[in-house]
DNA sequence: AATATTATTTTGATTAATCAAAAAAGGTTG
DNA sequence: CAACCTTTTTTGATTAATCAAAATAATATT
């Protein structure tokens, strides 16, 4: 059985990776010092972790190239994540905590649950497919639905859009997001894109408008509304 | 922070210090080879990590006497043992899983859970006395009801009991108890006990009467029953 | 008491995960 | 292209938890 460091550095490569895609170009491997800073331990850790972790065929390890999953690695990951998504679901709407904390929580319990504890839950919550941010939770079977949502900083102006997504677990980042109205289910459209002042200003339906840097923006992503 | 090894050898030693007074005479120390085989340790590892132990100031070890906590180590013990049972229970009454198997999850997830979810789940249950084998819970201050609890092995032939608690948490063990109409809250008198034959006869107050042996007997702890 | 048995402790090794600091490999840039 | 900077890998050590097997202590048996 996989430890649980084996499964944080899995789930992390996993989610750097998606992130890579997100952001920038397609880069197919996770460089050793992203996933290093990542996981928080000195690039020497990281090397050696990834060096066991191509030994258990659960990675493809590129000397000074970087890490990728194998297919059982993401397959492992994916369990994790799975985990991870369903406990955070089941702390805010069974236990009623703040979705604001319970990434926290979910990285213990994501090691210590049962598949069965685990079914148990998902069929409490009933099969329920995104988690309290909007991540998507993959199935039993292993299975990620493919995302096509855009971002704040590149969705369409002036378009109705409803908020899917808030990708960044920080506590202090979810609290301004929940202040400012911008919680997913949330409707909106960006009313303006200002490149030199690196804003993004947005209308939501309900409250009044507020500007917010690049940054954010590209943290919280957006479908385009179906009329309500 | 106290590692999950630490704080199973702790709740080993609270559990097997009171194995030890329930069975037998007034042991006050844990001897090594007992805790090293409840823990599933080799004895040198035992002998190791109570040294340890014994350094952090949660235990007080005799050299070839044995083991006993300190008041810090007790506290430790009891804050684990009350996370544990609080997990079987909800695993029963919230996620619906059996009596029989709910031990073996809690062994795991009472290493995980915050004291925040484990007062949610508290307050979830109602502030329940008892888990689901009547084994009674650590209140959140750390102190335990005393238990005042004779066993079918010895409470008085014919006068009405009720069953309190089922002291051994293996699963056959349990489906055993079930089958036989043994569980927490079943009313009965014991109707001959036979020194010679190790045996102990039962009479519920529904079903028919069953013939135990001794070892069985000592694990089914009753109380005297309110008239109901 | 001498011997045998059992329980416990020591000793020496191993594995997983980590760090700090030295070494090496690639890029960048003057 | 040589010197510099950044990233990555190596190396040598450390900590927690474990085991097997040898040594020792305590207890029981003859």
């Amino acid at each position: 059985m996989a430890t649980s460091t084996v499964e944080n550095y899995l789930k992390c490569i996993f989610l750097e990776c998606q992130r890579l895609h997100r952001d920038d170009e397609i880069a197919d491997l996770v460089p050793m010092g992203t996933l290093a800073s990542a996981m928080q331990v000195a690039p020497g850790t990281a090397t050696a972790m990834v060096k066991a972790l191509a030994d258990s065929g659960l990675v493809d390890y590129e000397r000074r190239g970087g890490v990728r999953l194998t297919d059982s690695g993401e397959k492992l990951a994916l369990h994790v994540l799975r985990r991870h998504r369903l406990v955070e679901l089941f702390l805010v709407k069974v236990l009623q905590l703040d979705w604001s904390e319970v990434h926290d929580e979910a990285e213990e319990l994501e090691h210590a649950i049962s598949d069965k504890v685990l079914e148990r839950i998902d069929d409490l919550l009933g099969r329920p497919k995104v988690d309290p941010h909007g991540d998507p939770i993959p199935t039993a079977a292993g299975t990620l639905e493919p995302v096509l949502l855009t971002s704040l900083a590149t969705c369409q102006i002036d378009q109705p859009h409803r908020i899917a997504r808030v990708v960044d677990q920080n506590p202090e980042f979810l609290h301004f997001v929940e202040r400012s109205g911008l919680t997913p289910g949330v409707n909106l459209v960006v009313s303006e894109r200002d490149q030199i002042a690196d804003s993004v200003t947005i209308d939501p339906e309900e409250g009044r408008a507020i500007t917010v840097g690049t940054t954010v923006a590209k943290k919280i992503l957006v479908e385009v509304a179906v009329s309500s």
